[in-house]
DNA sequence: AAATCTCTCTAACAATCGTTAGAGAGGTCT
DNA sequence: AGACCTCTCTAACGATTGTTAGAGAGATTT
């Protein structure tokens, strides 16, 4: 990993936690093994840090929404008695390469300290954590609809349901003190429970 | 008001907002309109101050539990064919008197903001945030299904989703931003729309 | 009147903050 | 060989950090 790489890993890991203003550039260098002076040379001050975080948080939002689009652009088709599986397959992508991927985590935790304070970072909270996850799920349960899998009506009720169910278990276990393997099962567990419960009825 | 409630005032909307490191003495005291010396009369630490504001909201929230508990004591009655009105006095009590206060709402965005390197911080958060709300909610709907107003066995998956979707709206709208009369309304909406939606069912 | 208590002030302390100038080592080009 | 580029270092700058000693003003108690 190059030098600017473990600054931005070493400083995501101090801002997430304890937020950016209180992590110094002198935490971050003697983290990473330097003198203050080269991480000058890799960016030009504290800002350029945080700037570079999120520009590149940014970029990986975008690969990820682009994929789900994919997924869901094409019809739903009926298999049998069973729902078309690229709703598992979007929900799963999205726990793995998001939620649960160490540095959209973090990221989000971040977020969630600066908001207060940031407009940028405010709307890009507002947008990863309420937004876009409820368009998703829109464009899931719509394509449900449409191949007569459920009632159209039922969709806007179904989604804002299923949509805050998921939204609550990421607070209650992803944003929630460190992000163990115990968090993670618990809340697999939750939303395992959710997804029977909701799809038996 | 006394200095030092006025120092506790102006540390709790700064440490909210920044973050409790980020934060200076000087700042306080420049907001308050007092010398750094004034307030180490009054506080023996910046730390003091931080344990100051968590002793005064445990007690606030433990003066909270109590009173809910006093409604939730008593049976569910059942008033012709509308719901015992305790489930709406307690929940109108807990937006008024916790979410919307002004207090309680500070206190919960400086918990959110702290929480990720405070384990005292952390607990209470989750208590606060998760654990109570998910316990009160259960003892108000199971006095309905002993009332015979619900079944028995509905009682924990309907808790587990209106609990979600007030939490999922708490974030959304009185834990991001600033608390504005525009986004309380827009709180207020959207809990009306859920609760005449599950209750015309 | 003298002593004590309550509260605020001036002034300073060592430590840490973000940032910069300039030197040097190692590799690549002309 | 000399010039240049990339990367890291030493050493320091003024500003800000949390905290403290000690004086003084005003009210209350002895």
């Amino acid at each position: 990993m190059s030098t600017r790489d473990k600054i931005m890993d070493v400083a995501l890991n101090m801002f997430s936690e304890r937020g950016y203003e209180a992590v110094s550039i002198r935490d971050i260098c003697g983290e990473v093994g330097i003198k203050e002076s080269t991480l000058y040379y890799h960016f030009k001050n504290k800002k350029d840090i945080l700037d570079s975080l999120i520009e590149k948080f940014r970029s990986h939002i975008d690969g990820l929404l682009a994929h789900v689009d994919e997924i869901t652009d094409k019809p739903a088709q009926k298999k049998g008695k069973n729902v078309d599986p690229s709703v598992q397959i979007v929900d799963s992508y999205m726990i793995d390469s998001y939620l649960f991927d160490p540095f959209c985590n973090l990221m989000l935790r971040l977020m969630m300290i600066e908001q207060f304070h940031n407009e940028e970072l405010r709307e890009l909270y507002e947008k990863t954590l309420f937004t876009d996850p409820y368009e998703i799920q829109m464009n899931i349960y719509k394509r449900l609809a449409s191949a007569g899998m459920m009632p159209e009506e039922d969709v806007e009720w179904v989604v804002k349901e299923s949509h805050s169910y998921m939204t609550m278990l990421t607070f209650k276990y992803l944003l929630n003190g460190d992000l163990t393997d115990k968090r993670k099962k618990a809340y697999c567990k939750e939303v395992h429970e959710y997804m029977t419960r909701r799809f038996k009825a």
